[in-house]
DNA sequence: TATATCGTCCAACAATATTGAACAGACAGG
DNA sequence: CCTGTCTGTTCAATATTGTTGGACGATATA
């Protein structure tokens, strides 16, 4: 297998860990596969990945369907007792399920983790247009409410980090791709204390966001947002009813996790 | 541990890998831990929970957060994909979230995976009894609605199977731990067509589950619950309002997946 | 200042992952 | 019915790789 490390991390690591991991990345993008069929596309002898699904498969987290492999509910279970343990989900769940309920528009619990922002949790309302992002998914931070509300939360330094890290992709026309546009955006949400995304990711979605100041070891990594179709977010909305009721959920969330 | 099913055989298998999701589980129990607490705890070198955290922090799995290791929302990635991915839960979702809107009652989405019930999806009303059961949950089958039901869609021998391997635990004196009773409901569920669950797994909760039978190949592995107060679940209102409602549920989901 | 505990690093050794080749079973087409 | 070509699986050889105790500096505690 590629032995040729790019000598950039420290180095010594363990390669079986490692081999496992890209392999069950590549099943999840595959779905189901056949052990020479993942063979093949990870261009690893046969045996080899044999080795590592039947292993796979004894812990229980790779099962063998009418003779195809795929990943096992158990990354599910692991997936929400993580997020289970994490107190801004506890404290802000319920209070986004009802602040989706009173505005009609799609609610979200977010959190920065290496960089990126991390979809914890999303409430859509009875006729609210779904996107189907699903629960965990990872996303640059700069074309979303709730990650530039938290790139906010950061120095210019640590922005300009994640940035070299991550780079400014467009999604849409709207998307910002320059790093000094980006800056001056974080300085504005700064004062403001809030963040506005308006189709910068998907045309026709505009998305507010809130940070969440717990007092915990999350401190400054959480926000909350709403989203919607563009026609329904006029300034007048946002400022009189959303921004508002947005702001006060998030005092309910952060009284709460205090409350732990 | 017991295995040989026809001669699966060799029990040779990687053993990094496995060292590895062991770890992984013990840190979901520990929720954060240092290295040394780690190794202690599962009575290992630290040179040796060292390398394994390192690695698993490269791969992004793992991160540090002030001096404490804990899994990183990379699980919830791989768990939402692994979920995102099934077609029951995108054929189901919507449908038991209306479901619970007009029962007012909790409903979920479960799957059977290794003779145990998984816990795919939940929704709860808004005044709700929320039992904060974590997504994902893997239970054993004999104790909810949605196993039992699942139960009765194997033969009886399948399900002596199940029985051997995890056993009739009791969690209430309403739990069945007796086979043959086991065996005896089953059949009955059969005719019925639903499984009713009282209070066998938590006092004071009641829930009935129906199966989604789905042309795919999650066929006979899915099933449809609804879970409220025990007082709130009278014969008749199970019979006239709730068993109707999550069967004709069970028939959109059906024929959304037929789709497919 | 001393003492304990932490995380990190390293090098030597033994253990272990790796791999090609061989085998059996399923299946399709001739 | 045989033949060829796919599977998935097993095995034994080799060297790559994980393992480990001990040493180190940094940090926290007394």
């Amino acid at each position: 297998m590629a032995k040729d490390k790019d000598g950039s991390g420290t180095g010594n690591r363990i390669n079986a860990v490692e081999n496992a991991f890209t392999m069950i990345e590549r099943m999840q993008e595959l779905e189901q596969c056949g052990v020479s069929e993942l063979a093949a596309d990870l261009d690893i002898p046969k045996s080899t990945a044999h080795v590592y699904l039947k292993t796979l498969e004894e812990l229980g987290y790779v099962i063998k369907e009418n003779g195809q492999y795929r990943l096992s509910m158990r990354f599910l279970e692991l997936g929400g007792l993580v997020r289970h343990n994490r107190s801004i989900y506890q404290a802000a769940r319920s209070e986004v399920d009802a602040l989706s309920r009173t505005t009609g528009e799609v609610g979200t619990i977010g959190y920065v983790e290496d960089g990126m922002r991390v979809l914890v949790y999303r409430t859509e309302p009875v006729e609210g247009v779904s996107d189907n992002a699903p629960t965990g998914e990872f996303t640059e931070m700069h074309w979303t409410a709730v990650g530039k509300v938290l790139l906010a939360q950061r120095t210019d330094e640590e922005i300009r980090d994640v940035v070299d890290r991550h780079g400014l992709p467009a999604a849409t026309e709207n998307t910002i791709t320059d790093l000094d546009e980006l800056l001056k955006e974080a300085a504005e949400i700064r004062t403001q204390g809030y963040s506005i995304e308006d189709e910068e990711r998907v045309s026709g979605i505009k998305s507010i966001a809130v940070p969440i100041d717990s007092n915990g070891s999350d401190s400054g990594n959480s926000a909350i947002s709403i989203a919607g179709p563009k026609h329904r977010f006029s300034t007048e909305r946002v400022e009189e009813e959303l921004l508002p009721e947005l702001r006060n959920v998030a005092n309910v969330i952060e009284l709460q996790s205090r409350h732990y």
